[in-house]
DNA sequence: TATATTTGCATCGCGAACGATATAAACAGA
DNA sequence: TCTGTTTATATCGTTCGCGATGCAAATATA
């Protein structure tokens, strides 16, 4: 018999990994409608929240390094969702900014968060448990290097 | 403003990814240095269960497309750390059984579960509270065909 | 038995993630 | 000012994750 710490059933990470996996899979077919991957829906959000952004303060908003997130700007410019521009203050940077396009996707999405969030919703998994849930994985990201 | 629905902050899945990209990162190390993947740490979770199963029951195991699952057996092949064999009874079937150093690995990584175990306890995540946590995260995988 | 369908696995292509490295702009100290 | 260092971003290579597709073995049906 294989020893208790080893058991799949026993793995916190292996469910955090599976869970993440499929509710990004309950996106897909409401951002695949407009080309979008779910990466690129979180850039959306955080440009929503704040337009004209450099390269990596989106970064650090998605706690990803700047190497994963500039081909992934660069396929939402080709896209025409985006635009990106060397910043005048600082030329290292790279201003993000939305196009129209990239505007108006937030009308066209707006129903995305309440589909999901009907999905993710089960037996121990309802608004009044969110805030546990919520401060648990928050306690796990910032203990785990995700505020710095 | 940006609607509340919208904002990063109040995203579930966010946190999940997020969550799971940083507790996969603190496994690295620790499996790095024996030239192991986290999914192929996974897979040797599974197959330290029960040794000698075709690629579709651990790819089940790990509610992973068979798809993922063969390049990533085919590169531990290479590494010596499991044999592939057509099966015996069905010839469309690949048996996955561990080497001798796939075994050995168990040994090796004896301390991983508890090194990755104390890095993640903090404020609100404990032994006491893994219960809740566990229940949740299981019922969000169940209740999205996790269990199909 | 001949044919159609299903099943198990593999291949291909693309988009993440990320370590390692490169490049140019900004900055700091002599 | 010249030079060394830091900072912001980009490029490259490898490994997932998965949709789409292909193929051969098994199974069902006529």
């Amino acid at each position: 018999m294989v020893k208790e710490e080893f058991k799949l059933d026993n793995q916190l990470c292996f469910r955090l990994y599976t869970a993440s996996r499929l509710l990004t899979q309950a996106y897909h077919p409401l951002l695949s409608k407009y080309g979008l991957t779910y990466p690129q829906y979180l850039v959306l959000l955080v440009l929503w929240e704040k337009d004209a952004q450099p390269v990596n303060d989106i970064a650090r908003r998605l706690l990803l390094e700047t190497n994963t997130v500039t081909p992934l700007l660069q396929r939402m410019e080709k896209e025409g969702i985006l635009t990106r521009a060397k910043g005048k203050k600082d030329g290292r940077q790279m201003i993000v900014s939305l196009t129209k396009e990239g505007k108006a996707l937030q009308k066209k999405l707006a129903d995305v968060p309440f589909t999901v969030g009907n999905a993710v919703v089960c037996e121990s998994v309802t608004p009044k448990t969110f805030p546990d849930l919520f401060r648990m994985l928050d306690d796990i990201i910032g203990h785990l290097g995700g505020d710095t």
